[in-house]
DNA sequence: GGTTGACCGAAAGTGCGGTTCCGGTCAACA
DNA sequence: TGTTGACCGGAACCGCACTTTCGGTCAACC
């Protein structure tokens, strides 16, 4: 065979995607995902190897796209690099999106095993990144205690508050964004407006790095060839 | 019987909270309980109608001790009650009791349904409060969004963190305090010095309502008067 | 050559007796 | 009068055979 169509494998993935929100992944069968697309079982197996990479890839055009929403911004507005104003962003576009929610609350019986550690890792890489630049150009607060722990555990609870009570489910999400953004503002930007020249600096530092991250991630969702090497 | 010993009620108690810990809620027996102790099981029954008020009895006494903790370092030092301080004292008085982790992580098969409503509203409005005192004496800024919802999901994640994550397994939890307190004082803190007479009327404020608070506990602990009222 | 779906085996689900466990009671006891 | 532990019944647990589901394969078909 060699290059299965990629325009079926999106809406092999399309089905996924659909089924998985429904029903959660142990519960999807291939030959669900099959018959939602209208081809044969086999035919799915020409383009992952498994059902799990078959989810792999989902969950990785997922990230991709996120990322690439959150890149588009950027580049309309560079000043969007601003901590407070990416944090906030982040948090918005992942809202929206069902599957990144699920994913990243490692809801159980939503996934087997989907911890692609190689992304993790290019994750974890690009957090570093964007804080050392920050920190560089001035952006973040440079007193501020293990910023990495920091700001992780800072951010956490706007992602997880929701899903421990309905407390706060009356507030909407531009609502809860803006006070996380109000948050990150306050408690690590410096004071003061910050100088355009870093921004811009920033902006394209960032946006490249960014870019390197969606084409890693959009390698992986294709290039699953079940008998050696991509098409 | 009346008056049930209130010593061997804590011993009761006390044999409770070490076999909640090893075993979980659903495989602590009463049995195990009063063997535990040296009693016969009937004598348990003696303090609380049932297993369910038994252990919300014991929820109670392990709040009652937390919040008395916290009382005695606002005596010791009124500027314990700035909410930079504050919170990342309960944060840490917190992670140092196993019991109340336990029933703050709502672990299910930990606890049936201590879903002590009563208590849930007091400590409500104990936050409002409190919140509002802060604010009419100047020790927390006017201007953030959302006071509640904001604390509450700023300060989620420190809790959180680690059973999602062993990451930031090791960081001392005094430095994560630290890093709770920086971001609280940043963020939520009007910048310079606090007021002292602010700081001790709030101090006085807030105390006797902790005060108050730690008697609402302690009156549900041993109230349980199996036939009537209290003895 | 690309595509399919019948087929296979493993694994998960289901129904059901039989057994154990345990919260709560209360007659007997000290 | 305070305390106990044998006792009761319901619910959870267990083992087991039977059934269903489903991931992955591959001979056949177009």
């Amino acid at each position: 065979m060699s290059h299965p169509n990629r325009e079926r494998a999106d809406r092999i993935l399309d089905a996924a995607g659909e089924l998985l929100l429904r029903m959660g992944y142990r519960k999807v069968a291939v030959d669900d995902i099959a018959r939602a697309v209208g081809i044969g079982k086999g035919t799915v197996y020409l383009h992952w190897r498994n059902k799990e990479l078959l989810f792999q890839a989902l969950m990785m055009r997922e990230s991709a796209d996120l990322t690439d929403e959150i890149l588009g911004r950027i580049k309309a507005d560079p000043a969007m690099i601003l901590p407070h104003r990416m944090i906030s962003a982040s948090f918005l576009v992942t809202h929206r999106r069902p599957l990144v929610m699920a994913m990243l609350r490692g809801n159980a019986d939503m996934f087997g095993s989907l911890g692609d550690l190689a992304l993790r890792k290019q994750q974890d890489e690009l957090r570093t990144q964007f804080e050392e630049t920050m920190l560089r150009h001035g952006l973040i607060r440079s007193d501020v205690p293990n910023l990495t722990y920091a700001l992780n555990a800072s951010t956490l609870g706007f992602y997880l508050g929701d899903t421990l009570s309905d407390e706060f489910a009356g507030i909407p999400l531009e609502e809860k964004a803006d006070v996380l953004a109000y948050m990150i503002r306050t408690a690590f930007e410096p004071a003061g407006e910050p100088d355009p020249g870093a921004v811009a600096d920033v902006a394209a530092d960032l946006g490249s790095a960014l870019e390197q991250l969606v084409s890693g991630y959009r390698q992986g969702i294709y290039a699953h060839d079940p008998t050696r090497a991509p098409g």
